[in-house]
DNA sequence: AGAAATTTGTCCGTATGTATC
DNA sequence: AGATACATACGGACAAATTTC
């Protein structure tokens, strides 16, 4: 087989599909998705390409991956009704101030997401900015 | 040739040499990376390898790839810990216990990531499970 | 406890497509 | 147009972590 790459690349295709099937709830947070192996028959391309795909959906923050046990899918704040976020401000931690390079006790923004299935909590997650200056 | 790769893999010894470089001004910021080529050749490893030695680079923040162009050092790396992502256990304090509603000091898994735009720190990502045990 | 099966991680070699010089 | 450089894709092999039996 060649290897046509007109329009978008395979893995992008292969990436779109899995994150449908994340977003509509297809593989709920915290669910495995299909091993590589599986994808590889599934999509019929090279592990090399699934896994370009998986390290997408990684990068989007749509999945986590495990050696040895798997990838699973992550919640989707956005888009999930049963998701409940927060917003809140809070000092810096000394290891939040490392990797943001500020003092310790800047203000970071907290987004916060809790995910549950029917009723438990599936995942909590945090993602931390820095607070926007003035326009 | 097989491969042994026992203790660090081969495209993080490769990402750390060019990242001492980087580090230490050899390349200076906005100069040119060898060509990929040129490097399997220096480092003896596949191109396969030497790109995702780059990518790491990357992701840390280090470097800029432009298509068929090359890739660009970036400027300010130093004294960031290269925690693109990260996986520990952590035990819940009381905020996380009550969500997943298990006791304070129950063990968590944490994953972290770390997204980057010019090498500052965008966001900070932590997703909380619980730790899996049975089927 | 230990062996086997499963699953992701690393690495190689090759070929072809696409963007830039 | 040609040369150079990165991007995508395939297939195979072995390593390492986890789960299952």
């Amino acid at each position: 087989m060649p290897t046509p790459h007109y329009g978008l690349p395979r893995y992008r295709v292969i990436a779109d599909q899995l994150r449908e099937r994340i977003e509509n709830g297809a593989i709920p947070p915290g669910a495995l998705l299909p091993a590589e192996t599986a994808l590889t028959a599934e999509f019929r391309a090279s592990r090399g390409t699934i896994r370009q795909a998986i390290a997408a959906l990684r990068e989007a923050g749509l999945a986590t991956t495990e050696h040895g046990r798997g990838t699973y899918a992550n919640a989707y704040p956005d888009r999930f009704s049963d998701a409940q976020t927060r917003r809140r401000e809070i000092a810096a931690d000394a290891e939040l101030a490392a990797l943001f390079d500020v003092e310790v006790g800047a203000t970071l923004v907290e987004h916060q997401s809790v995910t549950r299935t029917e009723s438990k909590v599936e995942t909590v997650m945090r993602v931390y900015r820095l607070r926007q200056t003035g326009p």
